[in-house]
RNA sequence: GCGGUCGUAGCUCAGUGGAUAGAGCACGGGUCUUCGGAACCCGGGGUCGCGGGUUCGAAUCCUGCCGACCGCGCCA
């Protein structure tokens, strides 16, 4: 399953005999093994003699040399060489041997090459997305369940049980005052894409609520005379016009509507606080309206998503009863756990002193200095705050799972930490333990920021439809001959490959801006590039029916073992993505395998090869390489078609 | 003020202790009677934000500055 390994082996065994020979008792140090800088100077290389240098007080170039001089490569039937250079010790394959042994894997293997499985299998929740339902997913959110999916598709290869969940925030202020505008325009059916005009009822209650105040605050400031304020007011006012003719554009009427009835209300923020609380209160009428008008969205959502190949296991709800009694419940053990001390009537927990007394900064990689806020549980009114059922959701997760992956926004990074300090606290210190913040950061709009409550994103639909409108252009060109479902198909293929990739292949915790450019790139580095040259190995394949045996012996171009030393290295590549949560590493890898099949094909003819060995050796390294493209791109969640 | 993250080519980014720091875009030049050119090859372009330290070896680890962004709510 894996010849990596056993090159690694064999390059082991040469090395300990040959200390054995050249410096007797002397220990071997564990050394990583690297790939050398090109492919000609071998497959693998040893850094060792460097961490030799001091035991032995020679320079490494000449333990290097020593030690290559007394390997014997008789024994090995993988190395053929082994050669000193520059203190490093490169091994040389024999490309026959070799060869054989990864295409053959390769190829056996299947669609399982390279999806080492764990042997700790756990039980792991994976909550992504969990966007406010109350606008359209849009770019950063897509970020998310993107770089969520792709986490939970890894772990699931690697042989873990894992749970998708996505957390319906259904409590804020901001989908009570969404549920009011839908109430006032007369809880009317969506028209057109569900979210979108969700999105528009909520940012529009927001704007007409904000034009009203600064509208006052501007006609109070000319009357006093207070020409700063004036000014501010008028400067806000303009930004709330500006958003106001956006959301006119989309939905005219809902725009017009709504500002016609809320300036004649008296106090129309009064009456959304008043259906938050009935929500709260559960009251029935009201979890009617409120979990309709969410449904919208949430329909929405899971359409965009699943256009995406995305999916959740389960939804939960916020508001669900069983949280506000596990909160209290939470609170309790709190306050036995002597932590909380009371400010003006508030509770609020000492983190900082958790921390300490848990060791918590030495456990979770914290920098000594690094001191943490306190954290109000209970305001001085009585009533709890959202920490509380944050905590209790947390421990309902660990019911369900072993370890958990919460893939939230880096502006949370605190709030996440004071939870884990929380769990501690209550002797859940393995919670804590378990339980990571896997952040990422936003995506920006060139120019401008995106904001829900101006109406102003760039929706992942309009990126979506972009993306497989311009494939299908490209499809059209190449496959006339294809009906339009099956060219739609392929469009949509690369169009989404198109899109994950741009957003996995970078770091989480970059800033990025999107650039529709970049999103819609289809050469070099791209999804589109990788699905490219997938098919053209799919296309070479189709052609011949292989019925000579491989002379894999005859593999003796660069090219050719370059691409021979990377496809033995796709395993360890998905496990380290895997273990370090990095699905980048994955992209990085197959456009790096797409990148040399391409170099290859260019030079090395596999169907006019000189010789039916050849050709048939060559024909192996297509198949494996179509393989490896393609469970590399399945495990992004990517698809990879025959043709496009 | 305190804390976190980021800073690598003109632009967008890889590179989390190893050899000469790599890709794409953009720019300049080439390949093609093709196993599908969404391709391949060659070229220009870098004091890896700045300074110190650890190490045989640092873009990578530590530390001090500088700059950008985000947190530090009796909001959710």
């Amino acid at each position: 399953m894996n010849p990596l390994a056993q090159l690694r082996e064999e390059c082991q065994k040469l090395l300990e005999e040959s200390l054995e020979k050249a410096y007797p008792e002397t220990e071997l140090p564990q050394a990583k093994y690297s790939e050398p800088p090109n492919p000609e100077m071998g497959a693998l290389s040893s850094p060792v003699c460097f961490q030799l240098a001091r035991p032995l007080r020679q320079s490494p170039v000449k333990i290097a040399q020593t030690l290559a001089k007394n390997i014997d490569t008789s024994s090995s039937t993988l190395i053929v060489s082994v050669e000193a250079v520059n203190g490093y010790l490169n091994f040389h394959t024999d490309i026959g041997n070799y060869a054989s042994l990864v295409l053959k894997t390769v190829r056996a293997k299947d669609k399982e090459y390279g999806f080492l499985k764990s042997a700790n299998p756990e039980k792991v929740m994976v909550e992504h997305t969990s966007a406010n339902p109350i606008s359209p997913l849009h770019i950063g959110n897509a970020r998310n369940s993107i770089l969520g999916d792709s986490l939970a598709r890894l772990l699931d290869k690697r042989g873990h049980d894992v749970i998708r969940h996505f957390l319906v925030n259904d409590m804020g202020r901001q989908v009570a005052m969404t549920t009011y505008g839908w109430k006032l325009l007369g809880k009317p059916e969506p028209v057109g894409t569900a979210e979108l005009w969700i999105g528009t009822i909520y940012a529009s209650v927001n704007v007409i609520n904000e034009i009203q105040r600064y509208t006052k605050d501007l006609r109070e400031a000319e009357k006093e005379g207070w020409v700063y304020e004036a000014q501010e007011a008028q400067e806000e006012l303009e930004k709330f016009n500006i958003a106001a003719d956006g959301l006119r554009k989309r939905y005219a009427d809902i725009y017009e509507k709504l500002s016609e009835i809320i300036p004649g209300i008296e106090d129309p923020t009064a009456e959304i606080v008043a259906l938050n609380t009935a929500y709260e209160n559960n009251d029935p009428t009201t979890v009617n309206e409120v979990r309709q008008q969410v449904k919208y969205c949430l329909d929405g959502f899971e359409k965009s998503l699943g256009d995406l190949d995305i999916s959740f296991d389960s939804f939960d709800y916020e508001s669900d009863l069983v949280w506000r009694q596990a909160a209290e419940e939470v609170l309790e053990a709190l306050k036995k756990s002597g932590y909380v001390i009371k400010d003006q009537g508030a509770q609020i927990l000492d983190c900082d002193w958790v921390a300490r007394d848990f060791k918590l900064k030495e456990r979770w990689g914290l920098h000594p200095k690094h001191e943490i806020p306190r954290l109000v549980l209970v305001r001085g009114d009585g009533t709890t705050l959202y920490t509380l059922r944050d905590m209790a959701y947390s421990i309902w997760k660990f019911s369900h799972a072993e370890r958990v992956i919460n893939v939230i926004g880096q502006e949370q990074t605190l709030a996440q930490l004071q939870l884990r300090i929380a769990l501690a606290a209550i002797d859940k210190i393995e919670m804590g333990d378990n339980q990571r913040h896997y952040a990422y950061e936003f995506v920006n709009l060139p120019g401008i920021k995106m904001s829900g409550r101006l109406g102003r994103y760039v929706t992942l639909n309009e990126v979506l439809e972009r993306a497989v409108a311009l494939a299908y252009g490209e499809v059209e060109k190449r496959t006339s001959e294809l009906s339009d479902e099956e060219k739609q198909n392929i469009a949509e293929m690369v169009g989404y490959g198109a899109v994950k990739y741009t957003l996995i292949s970078v770091d989480p915790m970059k800033q990025v801006t999107f650039d529709w450019e970049k999103a819609l790139n289809f050469e070099t580095n791209s999804a589109p590039f990788i699905q490219y040259s997938h098919a053209r190995t799919c296309n070479i394949l189709k052609r011949v029916d292989e019925t000579t045996e491989a002379d894999y012996s005859q593999l003796t171009h660069i090219k050719e073992r370059d691409l021979v030393n990377l496809l033995a290295r796709f395993p360890e590549t998905f496990v380290d993505a895997v273990e370090e949560l990095q699905p980048a590493d994955l992209t990085a890898y197959a456009n790096n395998l797409a990148d040399k099949f391409n170099s290859f094909y260019a030079t090395q003819n596999v169907l006019k090869a000189e010789t039916p060995e050849l050709m048939a050796a060559r024909l192996a390294i297509v198949d494996a390489v179509r393989i490896t493209l393609r469970n590399a791109l399945d495990v992004l969640g990517i698809k990879a078609p025959e043709r496009m």
